[in-house]
DNA sequence: TTTTGTGCAAACGCTTTGCATTAAT
DNA sequence: ATTAATGCAAAGCGTTTGCACAAAA
């Protein structure tokens, strides 16, 4: 694996920022710094990082892929007026082993999405940007 | 509104079920009883009867949407070999309310999915088909 | 008879891929 | 020099939509 210009940079971004982006996010964000970035490399590389563990893919229910540079498990609560993703905690360890006891199955990752409005947003302040 | 054949038909098939099924697996099933079905109307009465409250979106992260004709609160185990989808309890109250006061936010709803391998899948017993 | 619902096909939005080219090693 | 990585444009895939027609009420 090479170390590119285009990986390190958005690497980078997903370190940096707590902001949860998107594939096109990022492209935006860094064709300033690299303007012959194209999107097919955001997507490719974002795809190899998360193999790698490095990064985290996140399905959420905004119809967009995000990404998130922290590995660490943690739940997230999305604001359905302007898309905003926040970390939240997980569940205590009493439900995890209620639900594997129930299941069967061999747990590989958990995705827990809050929805809900953000106080910006409830008192109508910020402009709609997501879904 | 009206009740038509093709509603009748993917309200009773989703109460049914409790597999959870895409739109195009409903319009696979019941093409057989109505051949005259369309996938767009599949489409356009789920999102109808989801308006109404009456059925469920589930937010997987397969990479297509799934619904769910039980509305109770739930959350859901699937299995990345097979795609099959089952239902697990919520987490208990505790957690939900240290949530809410951590973020600020007015909770409409909560996205669950537990993901992992089935039994069935894990003894290579099952065919793949889901992703 | 009036609208709502439908089928069809085209449009859409995000993601993936084939291929020739570029650039890390 | 070798081969992974890239840009571009096209293809893919699930979902949505415009429109003329069909069928509930």
């Amino acid at each position: 694996m090479r170390m590119t210009e285009a990986r390190k940079l958005i690497l980078e971004e997903l370190r940096r920022s707590s902001k949860h982006p998107t594939a096109d996010e990022i492209f935006l964000k860094l064709r300033t710094e690299l303007p012959s970035l194209s999107l097919a490399t955001v997507y490719r590389n974002l795809e190899l990082l998360e193999r790698l563990g490095v990064v985290k893919r996140l399905e959420l229910s905004s119809g967009r892929r995000h990404y998130d540079g922290n590995v660490l498990d943690h739940a997230h609560m999305r604001c359905i007026e302007c898309g905003e993703v926040v970390d939240m905690p997980l569940p205590g360890r009493g439900w995890l082993r209620k639900v594997l006891s129930l299941s069967d199955y061999d747990l590989i990752g958990i995705n827990i999405e809050l929805v809900g409005i953000c106080k910006r947003c409830a008192s109508g302040k910020k402009a709609r940007k997501g879904r």
